[in-house]
RNA sequence: GGGCCUGUGGUGUAGCGGUUAACAUGCCUGCCUGUCACGCAGGAGAUCGCGGGUUCGAUUCCCGUCAGGCCCGCCA
């Protein structure tokens, strides 16, 4: 340990230097005032140690003690000394010793705090947030933010092993059409021009790419204006890996390297490589979700063939429409759930836009009953009953609507279920990666097709002639990396190809011309030999979040934003000045 | 844009159509030489988020609003 005026962090003050005197700093804890002696607890970066004042010792430091408050800032003098059996606090890794002190200056004072600085204080999370700075004293926060910055640095060392090396991208950037939507800055020299904030550095890492650098990384910020979630900042960093002349299986190859040297680091723990793969469609129609959890399993049920002749309305109208059946099976939960619990699990599924949910609970004869059983064929329930895996007590839920529907109810219901039910391994850590993702999807709104990933992600090869005539069943050469249910990023091989890039643009309803103004500098970089090229972006808070092992990203983020996008300890957004507006080439509406 | 939950001394909670608004902790004062979330004694500290309504009377019920949280939409 380094440090001017200071010999040893607290958690350094350990029977091996009984006898020594050191000089430590730090915070005081606590004060325990005994009158004629005095114990304070020392705080800093590294833990905690108890010092002594007394008579004894030394008067005026004792005399000093007797002023100190929690918070107050140290600076200690004095001797490593073995406690008396009776006397060891074994709650404490450094309760063996204590320090007697024969001098202590006081760095600084505090006003007593809006709470304490201790492990599990429960405080609400404004008050945190707007005293961000003591809360992040905390040593479990102190924790989160040493685990964050051993990420990172195993990231770049496992990079720079690699041969990528780490390049920035500007912050002031091109707003451009598709994705998110874009924090835009107003240009001051540029009237009523603006800039806007990454989303991602995809394009600039493309151009990378173009220019020869092979491979490129970057732990960066990107901004989405978007609603929050508790797994959404709209500032978030991304670890962006971009890479010339590897294909995808070098790329899944890669970042399950980086996942098990990151996991091997952080947790000690070894995970098995390579990760299972899934196919969109198969986690889609398995799991209802393309970023399944796959810790447990209670999987969905294609029903549709088995009920499409069984004349039962509510199934076989989803079906005439196009959509799907199918179902879910809570084991015992027919027996476990009152009828007003299994009620409002309708309401629950209205949620994701069903108009109800059928349900039947599956009695010792194994007979199904409930609202729906009348209208089913002995012979099809039985043919459920085997699809399902129904057992007596179980609780058979069924969803019938346009597929979407069906997957968000019966996904979201099986998440609800697997926390609720504890079905959930919450040690283990399930990665995934999820592959062959449509290319684009239609959207309602804009009555045209927009890119799932993104609109430089490249088709595989074989569904290339259907770009322009069947776009939605194109597959990408793209992916996700899934981990416990959470997308921890996604990759995809880049179209290198001017003409190919022009023809996606054309399917997303871009005319040529349009095409050539938002992206004209890509097409042009592309057409002076762009090497084949792709890459992966990995979201670190999300990561550090999962290994942190707690489920909001704000408990990894040293200053983050509030649901509703602002920063309680300094209260930004605010107002500005009407002469930083006139400067902009803005007026207030 | 929508739905749901929360808002009471500094902090965390309790409470109820009429209370002296309770408890814990923190804070202040005094006592205490082995505590460790020290202890003991005393004290200060709250227009019950804000506005309106219902009512003889609202912290409590209703409406609105603000703030925080979770979710849908949105976002990859």
């Amino acid at each position: 340990m380094v440090g001017v005026g200071r010999t040893h962090y607290s958690e350094e003050i350990t029977e091996a230097i009984v006898g020594e005197h050191v000089q430590l700093k730090g915070w005081a804890r606590t004060r325990r005032d005994l009158g004629q002696v005095i114990f304070i607890d020392l705080r800093d970066r590294s833990g905690v140690v108890q010092v002594v004042f007394s008579p004894e010792i030394n008067e005026s430091a004792l005399a000093i003690a007797d002023s100190i408050r929690n918070e107050y800032v140290l600076d200690v003098k004095g001797k490593v000394v073995l406690r008396d059996e009776e006397t060891i606090n074994d709650k404490i890794p450094t309760g063996r010793v204590e320090v007697h002190v024969d001098e202590v200056k006081i760095l600084n004072v505090s006003k007593p705090l809006p709470f304490t600085i201790d492990e599990d204080v429960q405080i609400s999370e404004d008050i945190r947030l707007k005293k961000r700075y003591l809360d992040l004293r905390r040593p479990n926060m102190q924790r989160v933010f040493r685990l964050r910055h051993q990420v990172t640095k195993e990231i770049r060392n496992f990079l720079d092993h690699q041969d990528f090396m780490e390049a920035e991208t500007p912050m002031l950037t091109k707003s451009t059409p598709e994705g998110a939507r874009d924090y835009l800055v107003p240009s001051r020299v540029h009237e009523h021009e603006f800039y806007a904030l990454p989303q991602s550095p995809q394009l600039f890492k493309q151009l990378l790419m173009v220019a020869g650098f092979e491979r490129y990384y970057q732990i960066v910020r990107c901004f989405r204006d978007e609603d929050l979630r508790a797994d959404r900042q709209p500032e978030f960093t991304q670890v962006d890996i971009e890479a010339s002349f590897m294909d995808s299986e070098d790329l899944f190859k890669m970042s399950e390297a980086m996942m098990a040297r990151i996991m091997k680091a952080v947790h000690n723990k070894d995970i098995v490589t390579p990760f299972p793969r899934m196919t969109y469609d198969e986690a889609m129609n398995r799991f209802g979700s393309d970023k399944p959890d796959t810790r447990f399993a209670m999987e969905l049920v294609e029903l549709s063939d088995i009920v499409k002749d069984s004349g039962f309305k509510v199934f076989t109208g989803a079906l005439e429409k196009g959509g799907k059946v199918k179902g879910l099976n809570a084991k015992g939960q027919g027996d476990a759930m009152s009828r007003k619990e299994i009620d409002d699990l309708a309401d629950f599924a209205a949620i994701y836009g069903a108009k109800g949910l059928a349900w039947l609970k599956v009695d010792e004869s194994l007979a199904l009953k409930g609202p729906i059983a009348k209208f089913l064929s002995e012979e099809i329930q039985e043919e459920m009953k085997r699809a399902m895996n129904a057992e007596s007590g179980d609780l058979l839920m069924f969803a019938a609507d346009e597929s979407k529907v069906v997957y968000d109810v019966l996904g979201a219901l099986r998440m609800k279920f697997g926390k609720e039910l504890g079905l959930i391994d919450t040690d283990a850590y399930n990665f995934l990666w999820v592959t062959d993702f449509p290319l684009v999807e239609y959207d309602k709104d804009e009555d045209r097709h927009v890119a799932l990933h993104h609109p430089f992600t490249r088709p595989v090869a074989e569904d290339v002639e259907k770009l322009a005539t069947e776009p939605e069943n194109v597959i990408a050469h793209a992916y996700d990396l899934v981990l416990n249910g959470y997308e921890l990023g996604g990759g995809s091989q880049r179209i290198h190809e001017p003409e190919l890039q022009m023809q996606m643009f054309k399917t997303l309803g871009f005319t040529e011309k349009e095409a050539t103004d938002q992206f004209g500098f890509l097409i042009d970089a592309l057409s002076h030999g762009a090497p084949p090229h792709g890459g992966i972006a990995l979201g670190l808070d999300r990561l550090v979040m999962l290994l942190a092992g707690v489920d909001n990203l704000r408990e990894v983020i040293a200053f983050p934003k509030t649901a509703s996008a602002s920063c309680l300890l300094t209260e930004a957004p605010s107002q500005v000045s009407p002469s930083q507006w006139k400067e902009l080439h803005l007026r207030p509406r």
